[in-house]
DNA sequence: TAGATTGTTAATCGATTAACAATC
DNA sequence: TAGATTGTTAATCGATTAACAATC
């Protein structure tokens, strides 16, 4: 029983270094170095052996790592063989893109049921999935084994969703909300909205702009923003 | 001139605080502590106080922070109160979605201009905005100010995206592709492939459920993944 | 004043990386 | 053997948090 604590930012580079070794296999490339590996996935080299390291020694001194090989070692350590079932809440917001593109099936992600809370979709086919009203959640969730919970809603039922997936047993959540989820700690939550990337962004780049101040002494006494989910003030 | 330097995952974190202040700030509250405004945004105390330091004092001792007074202060700071103009390359994917759904135009983010790859929707008008080829993208991109751009492809001309991108002069860049890409470092890229958090949230129910073991043997000869973007071994 | 809560320090924790011995 | 590259150590860097003096 190993006890070292595996970083998640480990897991979720190997991700990354799984994804280009696929690059380099359909190239034909037999052997890869740690130095391309990780210029590949832009990471510090050192950092890469070091993550590998974690979990076996694939490499050949001298030599560099032979991709398929690798490819099957992290492969087994994510799971990426296995296949799992994703139910899907909402179909405004990027909910409609996930139903209608599922690139994410090629990944082992089946979406097996959507449900709309809007009504507008409810009864509809799409892309040879039958999307249900929400009223049928709990039936439908009875009758199909759901791993993974997406939410694609963004509204003050953000939670309610969440819990309806707990309880409908699902080990993972998925939510492109920009609500935060609450889920008992044995239940995995990602939160993916990305309008925060777009603020971290647009911050980066005003920093950059206005180069080096953390202003000292802030106190304009500016209106609340115009735009930005009506602050009824 | 302050050369403290703020770490990323401050600047990401003062986006979820400000949308727990809107909606404290729509509930009518007046004034918030530290320990209420990290418990709703999952955050240490301490850390949100040492967050806001940064920046400078916001708080009043024994009483806490003035809602309104504090949104506007996060507002200053992430300059959220600014106005952004944004391209999108690509609409199979989550592109649609974006161009359908415009949530984040509340946000200041307004899409001005978006380019289909495969042609399926150049010259539709979707939600008031014309679909363009990606033959016209040099004009179009000369005839609007573009501040970001989001990559909704996901294929090998990801890369050549985000080169259009910035020829084209966006200072910012939004990645949805699973293909990483490279900018000159000025250009703000951020990937927001959400099957890497897919992959995230099973390896660890993987783990959680086997408990315990880095294997200390991995043996296996087991194939390559039966689904997976075509192995062509 | 007594109670509450901030702002900040110092300790801790975790993640990154340079450097190099091991070894193919 | 000579050259190359891994695996690992130790140093560094950065981020989190407990604790508490300051102060409303």
């Amino acid at each position: 029983m190993n006890t070292t604590k595996i970083p998640k930012a480990t897991v979720f580079r190997l991700t990354l270094y799984y994804r280009y070794l696929q690059t380099l296999c359909r190239a034909g490339c037999h052997t890869v170095s740690s130095a391309e590996l990780a210029k590949g996935t832009r990471v510090n080299s050192a950092q890469l052996r070091k993550d590998l390291s974690y979990f076996g020694k694939f490499g050949v001194r001298g030599v560099g790592y032979e991709v398929k090989k690798l490819m099957r070692r992290i492969q087994e350590i994510l799971g990426l063989s296995k296949s799992w079932n994703m139910a899907l809440i909402g179909l405004d917001h990027i909910g409609y893109a996930m139903l209608q593109h599922r690139q994410f099936e090629k990944r082992g992600y089946n979406l097996v049921a959507a449900f709309d809370i809007t009504g507008r979709y409810a009864g509809e086919r799409i892309h040879s999935l039958t999307v249900h009203s929400i009223d049928e959640f709990d039936t439908v969730m009875q009758n199909n084994p759901i791993d993974l919970g997406v939410i694609a809603i963004d509204s003050e039922h953000t939670q309610q969703a969440a819990d309806a997936f707990v309880r409908a047993g699902v080990k993972g959540i998925l939510n492109f909300s920009s609500t935060l989820v609450t889920a008992p700690k044995d239940i995995q939550v990602k939160d993916a909205d990305f309008t925060i990337l777009l603020d971290n962004i647009t911050y980066a780049i005003t920093r950059d702009t206005n180069k080096l101040e953390v202003p000292s002494d802030i106190h304009s006494d500016a209106p609340l923003p115009i735009h930005g989910i009506a602050l009824s003030v």
